[in-house]
DNA sequence: AATGAATGAGTATTCATTCAT
DNA sequence: TATGAATGAATACTCATTCAT
């Protein structure tokens, strides 16, 4: 029998961790499945630590929510500000969805239970709301404003039917849709 | 001393009307928030009989959203069957997204939900596939399956936009949107 | 190690057992130490079984608080039914305080447990409604409605003050007191 | 990033707002609601100023009911102070049950909040031990001994009849109930 | 001298499932 | 065949107190 380690600790960005493995949990488990006590476990924490920390799991999964799209916006601005040119920014685009979106299925699990939380929550839907926001600008780098969001919508519905269908559309499928959408 | 009313033992077609309750019960509480007892008492039905008729809330899950499923792809089919041509089946397009897909939060609710969980447990990707594949089918009776494909996930993304952006897009922005994906 | 023995058990009356188990925990850590889990093991009944058998602490309060008035109110209406006149009717008050009322530390307790609970929540103000109605209806067997209340209200405040104060009044004050208050 | 405005350390009078705060809190909560945390935020201090200050709730309490019969029972004195004779005295009496005691809901909740304490706590029925010598003596002004005790029960009770019956009673009822205590 | 962070024990309540009837 | 009562595990959350700073 070891004696349990002296519990006190000091852990700066617990409350850091603690958001970040919020989204851990959540893509193993799913948002139904999430808990206090999973999360302090996966995060080393006292249970008691997640109420000190956080108001409620509401607070918790906005936060964790809203680092998840930046991430994502992040990457999907830098990819598009990475291109040179239109034809650029097409391959950008459809790299994004073959890559960045398709590439991580983590990401995907995490991005739907977004919507279905922002389908019911309005804190949420502000998140979504954002992060649209900033995709829209980033394509408007390259398109227009009203192709702009045409082609966001786009880039969505492939992602997500390449996800739940039986099989991933083709790189050429995804770059003969969108070359559709933006062509005048 | 009132003694309890009798509980209905004559009860055709109650296993249905779990089925049916179910989704509503999703619909009010999320997945996350839904449980045997609130189906139960929605359904008007002795919390015993829940795990009678049922393995378990994955069955009656899938049971449900199999339901949703078919319900809306009939109404997609319907739509498109009564389209005369190539313009008709556009609007029809239109009118899908804007009236049936917009028009019932609810099923937008769903719907989302059912992804969330489709994206982690095969047996309901299985429904998503199912039901994508009836979509496109429909669709093919106007488009060769190429566009079929790509229409479908733009109706997707159309939809998944409006609903979780500020504000829904125009009707003339759908349609548009559409048009330049279904122009050869 | 012995084995937990079989914890399903066939047990009438549980529900009348955890409502009078609830009184005794009161009586003892008064209802800011009350608690599901000290009234579940003082009554010998799994922690889950409470909130089973009833909605919440609120509704099991105002149900063994509405007991303890009865028992006191029976025995209150008893006193002054078996007097047969107005002398014997006074005795009986007097015995009322000095033996019921004094004589009883935890109906004392409870008591005034209850009258807290009363002056905030109107459920638990219908009690104590209640049982002053039926006070002064057992006084008005030999007393008129007017010194029924005047009299009832007395006997409240000898009760407290013998019980709060550094000793108890004499018996022949008690008497005095009442005195002065029934000769017209 | 926005930082936490510093925390006022110079704060003369702390101890004292903590103890008034404190029965801000027991009024609204009741001791059962009452918590370090509440009377903290609500008196705007930290929360380990709470136990740094007091040594537990206990001390806490005795000291804020203490301070509720001193304000209390000050009114009482002045009251009785002020009255001339005998008839005046009456009067003060009935005046002090309608309009001080009946006046003030939130005195009387607090009051029934100590008198369930004291019937527990031997420190809190020194308080009202000290409370109701006070009341006799101020009553000794103009009543003889055994009427003031007499009367100090029935003020009492009437006053607690009032509040946790259906209907306070008339102003006339709690004067000819008083003027029967005080008559020879 | 004072406090913000921390924590383990405790709170009410909900839950899926079991099973005697 | 069907169910109401039951339960232990789990849930989110609150708490008084401790202590490094």
């Amino acid at each position: 029998m070891t004696t349990t380690p002296p519990a006190r600790r000091f852990d700066p960005g617990r409350r850091d961790r603690i958001i970040d493995v919020t989204l851990d949990v959540v893509a193993a488990h799913g948002v139904a499945g999430t808990s206090h006590r999973k999360i302090a476990e996966a995060a080393d924490v006292p249970l008691g630590s997640m109420t000190y920390h956080f108001a409620g799991m509401d607070e918790l999964l906005t936060l964790a929510f809203t680092r998840l799209a930046d991430r994502i916006a992040d990457r999907f601005d830098a990819r598009l500000a990475a291109a040179g040119d239109a034809e650029q920014a097409r391959e950008a685009v459809v790299t994004l969805i073959t890559d960045d979106l398709l590439g991580s299925p983590r990401d995907m699990v995490l991005t739907y239970e977004l919507y279905t939380l922002a389908a019911r929550d309005p804190a949420l839907r502000e998140v979504t709301r954002a992060w649209m926001a900033r995709s829209r600008k980033a394509l408007q780098r390259h398109f227009d404003a009203t192709t702009a969001r045409y082609l966001d919508a786009l880039i969505e519905g492939l992602a997500l039917h390449s996800a739940l269908d039986s099989a991933p559309m083709s790189t050429n499928d995804i770059r003969a849709a969108i070359s559709r959408i933006i062509s005048v």
